[in-house]
Formats: structure tokens, C-alpha cells, sequence
DNA sequence: AGCAGGTTTAGCG
DNA sequence: CGCTAAACCTGCT
């Protein structure tokens, strides 16, 4: 059952990062460790994560997994892969466009996103700040630095 | 049912 | 201006 995963180093995030593959693409996870891992390149979406990250791609055409999410969730993930590289939204106004006030909600799917970059979580801000993110803030950061946001 | 979350906005010092 | 407090909505226990 070990085939299904890849495994990359981001430069710009400075750690790995796992990609975990069903049907579609599943998962993926920050691995901050010192130790050096063994990387492996085996699916088309990895091979798209790397050209994101030295800044040669902008979207994403592979499709992701996210049946096993509530009908909300699924909702909000969707609407938030149609903002474009170099944008951001704020939490309520991502609210806003799936016909909702329900920012805090938004807030909590994003949470439960398995899939971050791809389903481009970091460009959701909060109204006065960054606001947080579940890698870890500093990687949302250099996410949206990546972006050229500031 | 109750609680907590990647927020927000208003109100007070 | 910085901080606390209450409110909005959903998903999990």
C-alpha cells in the first residue's frame, strides 16, 4: 500500500511535502524534517507541484478527491480553486460568493482541506492579517510570497 | 445537545 | 490604537 505516495522538496517552503494518491490526488502533507528524505516522482500532479514551486505553473489541471467531505466543504474547496494565482479573498468574502455569512464555517473547512496549494487555501486571508493555516502559518507565508503577494 | 474553530466587528480603556 | 467579548454557521463527540 506504500506505492501511492510521492514525495518532493519544496525549495521555496524549505521542507517536503507528501502527495498521497487515491483514484485522484488525495492528499498532501508538510513534512518539516531535518533528516533528508527520499523523493519520488511517480503521478502527473507531482510533476505540476514542482513547476508550482520553482514558479513555472500557475494552475492546476489535475482533479482532486474530495468526495469523502461534507456537501459544505465540498462547496467552499470548490469555489476557492476558481481564485487565480496572485490573488487572495478574505474568509467572509469566500463566504459571500457560495451564498453564506458563515465566515467562521469557511474557516473550519479550510481546516479540514486535505488538500492545500492545490486547493489554494493560503490565498484565503483573514481582514486585518494573514490569518492562520494549518501547515503553519510561516508556510502560508511563503506561499503567498511565492505569489508575489505581500 | 454542546463545544470549538485558519473570523469578524463592535465597544472600552 | 490595542485588547476583550460576543455573534455567525458548521462539523464532530
Amino acid at each position: 500500500m506504500t506505492g501511492n505516495t510521492d514525495i518532493i522538496f519544496a525549495q521555496p517552503l524549505d521542507c517536503y511535502v507528501k502527495l498521497t494518491y487515491k483514484t485522484r490526488l488525495s492528499s498532501i502533507r508538510f513534512i518539516k524534517s531535518k533528516n533528508s528524505l527520499k523523493e519520488k516522482r511517480t503521478f502527473d500532479a507531482t510533476f505540476e507541484l514542482e513547476q508550482y514551486f520553482s514558479g513555472e505553473k500557475k494552475e492546476f489541471s489535475c482533479d482532486v478527491d474530495i468526495s469523502g467531505l461534507s456537501l459544505f466543504t465540498q462547496k467552499v474547496l470548490d469555489e476557492l480553486r476558481r481564485i487565480k494565482y496572485g490573488e487572495t479573498i478574505t474568509y467572509s468574502g469566500l463566504a459571500e460568493r457560495i451564498g453564506s455569512k458563515a465566515y467562521r464555517a469557511v474557516g473550519r473547512a479550510l481546516a479540514s482541506n486535505p488538500i492545500p496549494i492545490v486547493v489554494p487555501c493560503h490565498r484565503v486571508v483573514a481582514k486585518n492579517g494573514v490569518g492562520g493555516y494549518s501547515g503553519g502559518v510561516d508556510v502560508k507565508k511563503r506561499l503567498l510570497e511565492l505569489e508575489g503577494i505581500h
